[in-house]
DNA sequence: AACACGTGGCT
DNA sequence: TAGCCAAGTGT
C-alpha cells in the first residue's frame, strides 16, 4: 500500500475520533454498565431502525430480561409481546432464539469471539463485528450503512455506496480501519454517518473531514450508480402481517379467526400474510383460535 | 443475488 | 405529501 493512502487515511481517522469525542450521543448502550447482553439486544434493535425509536423498548426490555437466560427462560411469544411497534419483528423470536443458545452452548455468557457471534439466530456479519467491538472491545472491521457512506464520499467520491457490500468496498474498510481504536474508530464513523453525513441531506458544514472529502473535493455529485431500491409498503403482505400481529400482541388469550378477519378486506391476502406468519413461527395455532407462540 | 421483512419520522 | 430512509438478516 502507498505511504500516501496510509497517511491520508489516518488523518481522515484521527479527525472524525477526535470529532467524536466532542460529539458523541451519551446513549445508554454505550455505557460500560451496559454490559455485553446490553449491547446485544441494541444491535438488534437497531438493525434497520432508528436510535430514537430503540431508546424506550432497550430499557424496558433490559429491566425485564437483565440476563440471556432470563429472556431465554420465558415463552418466544412474550418476546414478540414486548418488541412492541419496533417493526420487523423476526428480530424478537431471533432474539430470544438467540438467548437461548447462549444458554445452551456458552453456558449463559455473550461469547466474545466474531464466529460464535456468527453462528447465533439473527446475527449476520455487521452485529458480530459490532458486539465484537462495542461489547468487548475486539479489532474488527464494523461494516454498517453509515461506514458504508462516509467511506463512499469521503474516500470513494461518490454520494451512495453500493446496494450491498462489495469486496472494494471491504478492502477499503480494512485500509482505513485502524490497528489500534478499531472499536472506538467504528463508532465514531458510525455517529458521523448517523449525524453529519446523513444519506438525504449531509450537514456537510459541521463535517469534521470537509476538506479531505472526495464527494464535496468532486462538487458532490449526484448518485449515478443503479438504481436504489425503495420499499413498498402500503397493500403489501407487510402490512396485513403487521395488523394481524398487533392485535395478537394486545391480547393476552388466543384469537377467534373471525377477529382476525376485521384487519384486512382481501381474504387472499389475508390468508397469505397469516400463513406466513405461521410459517416463521411469529404465530402459532390453538385449535381454531391463533396466539403468539 | 434479488427479495421479503415493520414502523414512523423527516423533508 | 408521498416518498425516502433507518446500527441488517435469511433465503
Amino acid at each position: 500500500m502507498p505511504e500516501r493512502l496510509e497517511n491520508r487515511h489516518a488523518e481522515l481517522v484521527t479527525a472524525v475520533v477526535d470529532w467524536f469525542g466532542e460529539h458523541a450521543r451519551d446513549l445508554p448502550w454505550r455505557r460500560p454498565e451496559a454490559g455485553p447482553w446490553g449491547v446485544l439486544v441494541s444491535e438488534f434493535m437497531l438493525q434497520q431502525t432508528p436510535v430514537s425509536r430503540v431508546l424506550e423498548p432497550w430499557a424496558q426490555w433490559l429491566q425485564r430480561w437483565p440476563s440471556p437466560a432470563t429472556l431465554a427462560a420465558d415463552p418466544p411469544g412474550e418476546a414478540v409481546r414486548m418488541w412492541g411497534r419496533l417493526g420487523y419483528p423476526r428480530r424478537a423470536l431471533r432474539l430470544h432464539a438467540a438467548a437461548v443458545a447462549i444458554v445452551e452452548r456458552h453456558d449463559g455468557q455473550i461469547p466474545a469471539d466474531h464466529d460464535a457471534l456468527l453462528a447465533l439466530p439473527g446475527v449476520g456479519a455487521y452485529t458480530a463485528a459490532a458486539v465484537s467491538a462495542f461489547a468487548f472491545g475486539g479489532d474488527e472491521v464494523v461494516l454498517d450503512t453509515n461506514v458504508r457512506r462516509v467511506l463512499a464520499r469521503a474516500v470513494g467520491g461518490v454520494e451512495f455506496q453500493a446496494n450491498s457490500p462489495t469486496a472494494a468496498e471491504r478492502r477499503l474498510a480494512a485500509e482505513v480501519w485502524p490497528p489500534e481504536g478499531a472499536a472506538r474508530w467504528s463508532a465514531a464513523a458510525m455517529e458521523l454517518g448517523a449525524l453529519v453525513c446523513t444519506a438525504a441531506t449531509p450537514r456537510c458544514v459541521d463535517c469534521p473531514i470537509l476538506a479531505d472529502c472526495a464527494w464535496v473535493t468532486a462538487g458532490r455529485p449526484p448518485h449515478s450508480g443503479p438504481p436504489r431500491r425503495g420499499q413498498a409498503y402500503a397493500g403489501t403482505d407487510r402490512q396485513v402481517r403487521g395488523r394481524l400481529l398487533e392485535v395478537l400482541r394486545a391480547s393476552e388469550e388466543p384469537v377467534a379467526a373471525a377477529r382476525l378477519d376485521l384487519v384486512w378486506d382481501d381474504p387472499v391476502q389475508r390468508d397469505r400474510a397469516l400463513a406466513s406468519l405461521l410459517t416463521d413461527g411469529l404465530v402459532v395455532r390453538r385449535g381454531k383460535e391463533y396466539a403468539l407462540p
